[in-house]
DNA sequence: GTCTATACCACGATAGAC
DNA sequence: GTCTATCGTGGTATAGAC
């Protein structure tokens, strides 16, 4: 079999999964992973029912490997800007800080898809508390987790390695939370927050997490 | 009909009404809102399939019931807490996280079940995804947001309204977040984290949020 | 009023025909 | 690769027993 043909049919095979895999990424960061069903998607993707059976085996790994094409890619740029990091200089703290968030509003901002809706689907991820889910996003999550713990005690020495994994933790929940909800604010305000920008979300992050991350020890 | 006829009626009424409560409450910990069938709730409840239908109408309301009940108190609680705190004396703004904060974890250290069952329940409360969980979280909400948002601002008059508003989000995240996987930690830092204690956890919450509330801004 | 039995439709999964 | 048919399980609605 010739390259041309062995990529003729690749392509054909994949033409089915790869639009699978692109019409459920939306519906998932619209309505969730649970609410949309495989109908829908095999619909709105113009396969049959059974396509996703086929491709993925089933709809748990088609959420699988959503999860990981969304995640995987964030959480490598993650490390790379972490390595870029002088962490002798001051304001080493922020830097830690940015290479953490910024991947995913980069990836956002620069998205095939709206902004908004990458951001959903991105807090679904990491927000779920679906074993299935938290599993898949977990099981990348220990290198990422262990490399900043190193950069952030390296920085801020007086911050024990317990204190360390906490406050990542706390960094990962409060930016998945305003990923989801940031949109939400100006109703939730009654009108009194008037914010949409994913940028001032951003730098606003930074700014709260920088001091947080840096803060002293009560013992 | 006399007082005692009507209590006890009214006792005997409620009597699977409660039941059913109860046991939906420690299963939707355990596994979520959305794997916990109505046939399970109701075997383990000695109830009909049936009866969660006649008492509650669906299953969304029976999680309304139970998210509701939960929710409830605890914003109650932050807003008795937050009444009782000078916001003239240095330490103010730790007073405000606290106000937040500890509601959750004293329901969850003085609860009728575990510690960790409830920060699952209340951790999927707030950090649900489900449009139909969040809006009766989010119901709540507004007026325990513009209290603190107000007490924020007294204390650290250098904070817009738009960026109270967001560090009152962030600290939502940061907690939620936390309260679901801090049982998890030593599993994902394989070894290098050994904290599994509530009250440790709330320490650093606080000390972590009050720093990020009280930072300066970047504009 | 409370509870039971049962029927109904949508879902995810899968075997087998094409 | 794709499609149809079918299975077990889910939430829901209701008629009728007590």
């Amino acid at each position: 079999m010739s390259i041309a043909q062995r990529e003729s049919i690749s392509a054909s095979v994949t033409a089915t999964k790869m639009r699978l895999l692109d019409v459920s990424g939306r519906l998932f960061a619209e309505s969730g992973f649970d609410s949309v069903s495989l109908r829908l998607i095999t619909e709105n993707a113009e396969a049959n029912l059974a396509a996703v059976n086929y491709h993925f085996g089933s709809k748990e790994e088609l959420i699988a490997a959503v999860v990981e094409k969304l995640v995987g890619p964030v959480n490598q740029r993650r490390l790379a800007l972490l390595r870029q990091i002088n962490l002798d200089v001051s304001g080493a703290c922020q830097s830690i800080v940015e290479a953490f968030i910024d991947p995913v509003i980069e990836a956002a901002s620069r998205g095939d898809e709206e902004d908004q809706r990458f951001c959903k689907l991105m807090s679904r991820c990491i927000a779920s508390r679906d074993e299935r889910i938290t599993s898949l996003v977990l099981r990348q999550f220990p290198e990422v987790l262990a490399k900043f713990v190193d950069a952030l005690r390296l920085v801020c020495p007086w911050i024990s390695s317990d204190v360390a994994h906490m406050r990542i933790m706390f960094m990962a929940g409060a930016m998945a939370h305003s990923l989801f909800h940031y949109d939400k604010l100006v109703i939730i305000s009654e009108g009194r927050c008037e914010i949409s920008s994913l940028d001032g979300l951003r730098d606003e992050l930074v700014q709260f997490l920088s001091a947080g991350m840096s803060a002293g020890t009560s013992k």
